[in-house]
DNA sequence: ACCGGGATGTTCT
DNA sequence: GAACATCCCGGTG
């Protein structure tokens, strides 16, 4: 299947709007690869539940620099997540991966992932598909839009849906009322539907 | 199925 | 010292 690569410029704007198209797009990463199935958007100085919204801190620089890098962060001492760069250098703005439908490298990913029951579970969640694709703070700032970028999004035809799923964002104490999570209706490796649509 | 609590350590107040 | 863009396991129904 002819696989185009997602460029810069698609990136490169308000992460409300990248967010919901980056649905049904393909991660592809060394290891493996996923279909994208649900993300959020994190909006920098304009949404208290972002990272950006203090300001820049050593921990979260790559989010004010170029768009289509990856900004991967540390949380509860265990779990790693990613996000997307979006904007431009010095305006804020990501999209969090929340979850992905395997294609590729399943048996790395049940190797990495020995608490997954089903192949449902191995990247249903922006901690469990990090751990599925290897991804760790020695990813955080890489480019995923220059033209040999070992990890990137490719669309293979899938478009986006037309009427995504759309509701509140998940584990958030400040900005929750935002409803600026998207996922893909139907699909089982989403990692929650019990949640508030609109 | 649903719910509650513990794990584990970096980041920022 | 508190918060944390989470996950897993063991309880109950």
């Amino acid at each position: 299947m002819n696989e185009r690569m997602v460029a810069r410029s698609f990136y490169a704007r308000d992460p409300l709007l990248v967010a919901p198209e980056l649905l049904n797009k393909v991660l592809l990463t060394p290891r493996g690869a996923g279909r994208i199935v649900e993300v959020e958007a994190y909006d920098g100085p304009n949404d208290p539940g972002s990272h950006a919204f203090r300001g820049p801190t050593p921990r979260t620089r790559v989010m004010f620099g170029p768009p289509g890098h990856l900004y991967v962060y540390f949380t509860y001492g265990m779990h790693w997540c990613a996000n997307i760069v979006c904007r431009t250098e010095g305006e804020p703005g990501a999209v969090l991966i929340r979850a992905l439908a395997p294609l590729r490298g399943l048996e790395a990913m049940r190797a990495a992932r020995t608490a997954a029951r089903r192949d449902r579970d191995l990247c249903n969640g922006p901690a469990k598909l990090c751990q599925a694709l290897g991804i760790a703070g020695t990813d955080d700032g890489t480019d995923i839009a220059g033209p040999h970028s070992p990890m990137r999004v490719v669309d293979d035809g899938v478009r986006p849906p037309a009427e995504p799923m759309n509701g509140e964002r998940i584990g958030l104490s400040r900005g929750i009322e935002l409803p600026w999570r998207w996922y893909v209706a139907g699909d089982p490796n989403v990692s929650r539907t019990n949640v508030p649509r609109r």
